[in-house]
DNA sequence: AAGCACTAGATGCAAGTGCATTTAATGCAC
DNA sequence: GTGCATTAAATGCACTTGCATCTAGTGCTT
C-alpha cells in the first residue's frame, strides 16, 4: 500500500487504476466465487455469458471471445465445466465441426446461487470512478 | 465482436468495461512489447517501477505489491530480468533477509527504449471513457 | 546469551493459459 | 464427384502464476 505512486501521464495513470481495479477485483471474485460457490472467475464468466443468452447456447467460439480466452482455454475450460455437469456439448448439425455450449439445469442453479456473490463483490470492491464511467449514462430513463 | 452483450446492471457493466480493456490492452501490450522490446508485460511494469524510483531500488515485496503479482511470481521474475542482466539482486546490509533490486544500465536503456511503445500502445486501444477519470461525463452514446 | 515467534525471499508443485499443430467437417472450383 | 483451401474445435507443449513450504535472518522476551 506504502508506495504506489501514480504514472505521470494520464494514459499511464488509467493503465494503473485499470490494472489495480483489475487485480483487487480478480482477486476478490476468485476468492469468493471459489469458497462459496467452487467457481473460478473465468467459469462464473461463461456460465453467466450463457445465462443471459436467450436460449442458453453459445457456439464455443463465441464464449471464447466473449470471455477474453483463447480458443485453446476455453475448450478446456468447457472441459472442466462439462465434466462436473454445469454445462454440456451439443454438436450442432448446421455444421458438424462446430459444438454449442448449453447450460443444464444444474448450471443455472449454480449460475444462480453464485451470481449474487459475483454482484456483491464487484460491487464493495470497483471504484466509485469506475462505477460511474460516463455517469450520466447510468441512468438514463428508457 | 458480433453478439457480446452489456450486463443488466451499472456494476455488471463497469466489470465487462474493465475485463474488455483490461484484455485488449494487455494483449496488445503483451504482443507489442514482446515483439519490439523482447518484454513481457510484467517485466515492463518492474522496470517501470525501477526506473521511476528515485534511486532505482526497490525491495521485492514492494515491487510486487506495486505490479500485482504473488511474492513467489515476482521472485521468478527477478529471476528472469537478472538472467538477462536487466536487473541486480543486492542483498542489503539493513536486514539480511531481504534483497534490493536494482535497475542495471541495460535495464534503463531497455525500459526507455520500449517505455514509448508502451505507452503509444495503451493511447491506441484504451478507451477514452476510461482515459478522462472523473471528468467522463463527456458525450452519451445515442 | 538462548529460545522463539515472525518476516523476507526462494523453491516444489499443480493448475490455467496461449501458441502451434492436429483432426474433422465444410464448401468452393474444376 | 474429386481435390484443396478454410474453418471449428481438440490436443501437445512450454511458460507463468499462486499456494504451500522451506530456509535464513531478525528481534523480542526472559
Amino acid at each position: 500500500m506504502s508506495s504506489i505512486q501514480p504514472a505521470a501521464d494520464s494514459v499511464g495513470r488509467a493503465w494503473r487504476t485499470i490494472t489495480a481495479s483489475y487485480a483487487t477485483a480478480f482477486g476478490a471474485l476468485e476468492h469468493e466465487l471459489g469458497a462459496r460457490h467452487g467457481l473460478g472467475v473465468s467459469e462464473f464468466e461463461v456460465l453467466d455469458r450463457l445465462a443471459e443468452s436467450e436460449d442458453h447456447k453459445f457456439r464455443a467460439q463465441e464464449l471464447a471471445e466473449a470471455v477474453h480466452l483463447s480458443q485453446s482455454a476455453l475448450s478446456r475450460l468447457i472441459d472442466r465445466l462439462a465434466r462436473v455437469g454445469l454445462v454440456e456439448r451439443c454438436l450442432c448439425d448446421m455444421d458438424r465441426r462446430g459444438i454449442y455450449v448449453t447450460l443444464t439445469e444444474a448450471g443455472r442453479q449454480r449460475h444462480a446461487e453464485a451470481a449474487p456473490t459475483h454482484h456483491e463483490v464487484l460491487a464493495s470492491v470497483l471504484p466509485t470512478e469506475l462505477l460511474a464511467p460516463a455517469c450520466a449514462v447510468a441512468d438514463h430513463p428508457v
